[in-house]
DNA sequence: CAATATTTTCAAAATTTTCTGAAAGATACA
DNA sequence: TGTATCTTTCAGAAAATTTTGAAAATATTG
């Protein structure tokens, strides 16, 4: 497998996991480009290497700003912009979950929290209580689980993985 | 709040949480009826319940049945099917985690693992193998923590959140 | 076995999401 | 300031996903 290849493999086959992850496929795909992309590239590369049109690539670098998974590079003597990828592995994934916990978890706890008001005294508000009870335990632990891994830094994670898997 | 309207609540927020994790809206919502009904609903009980048409209802039925999230229960002088969910939040949730697990995680450790195969030497190649090497070695750990996780009991699950939280 | 009830299938329709590209808005340079 | 270059916006187009419902298949009952 030639350089090239591999590459376009890898940048399709990300493009389809981001979907998967609250990311579209172009946002992903231009993560990956940049990931293995040995020089910052302008938003005319990306356009012209990934097929894509003008405002489909501002769009989605600009998503990718925004949630810090992209940045942007001065290159002299350019007067466009350059764009470099976050290659820190845990960086790039702390960084999605904690958008997700924020947009999914977080909101998704409040409700549950709300839901806890019902009215009323039969057993079936009881019943329901109890359905909702669980499950806003179950989110309220994971979502301390989930801040407590990611203010720990890459080392401190890796600790705690290999905890976990070698208990 | 009245039962109802929290009952109503609780499916549409489910339905929308759902979208987020691989399952689409009508599946997450019939889980979330059948998580919080009081007695077992027949097919024609939740096209009632949710506006949905017979043929939305069955394939999702037969989908949540085959994430095992729900499971037919046979009412005795019943021609029809019902069904109940399974209530365990651990059990939903590692049921989710797991799909996700074969049907995303799983390919993606294979598809890094071809991309080492990538031939030629110069720096180039190099860099490329460092990225997709750094990638291989999270997803490998996560995927190896995930197992763990998965075969561990609720017990075990909760023991091992708390450590965390409580770290 | 025939009649009826229930479940399943799947092509077409509806909906939702993503993408395009022309136009407007910035920004830098001379 | 004028011109050229680059970035952003957004309405409409295209693509992807989900839903419908009629028809076919299957199961149950007498």
């Amino acid at each position: 497998m030639q350089l090239e290849e591999a590459k376009n493999k890898f940048i399709q086959s990300w493009g389809t996991l981001g979907t998967h992850w609250g990311i579209n496929r172009t946002m992903a795909q231009i993560l990956a480009l940049l990931l293995v992309s040995d020089k910052p590239l302008s938003a005319n590369d990306i356009m012209a290497q990934l097929n894509i049109s003008m405002g489909n690539t501002n769009m989605n670098i600009r998503a990718l700003m925004d949630w810090s998974l992209v940045y942007k590079e001065l290159v002299p003597g350019e007067r466009k912009d350059f764009y470099i990828a976050e290659k820190d592995v845990w960086k790039v994934t702390s960084r999605i979950v904690e958008h997700r916990k924020r947009k999914e978890l977080e909101p998704m706890i409040r409700i549950l929290e709300d839901l806890q008001n019902v009215e009323g005294e039969g057993e079936s508000v009881e019943e329901f209580k109890e359905v909702v009870n669980q499950i806003h335990l179950f989110a309220v632990k994971s979502d301390a689980t989930l801040e407590k891994i990611l203010i720990a830094d890459r080392n401190n994670f890796f600790n705690i993985l290999m905890k976990l898997v070698l208990k």
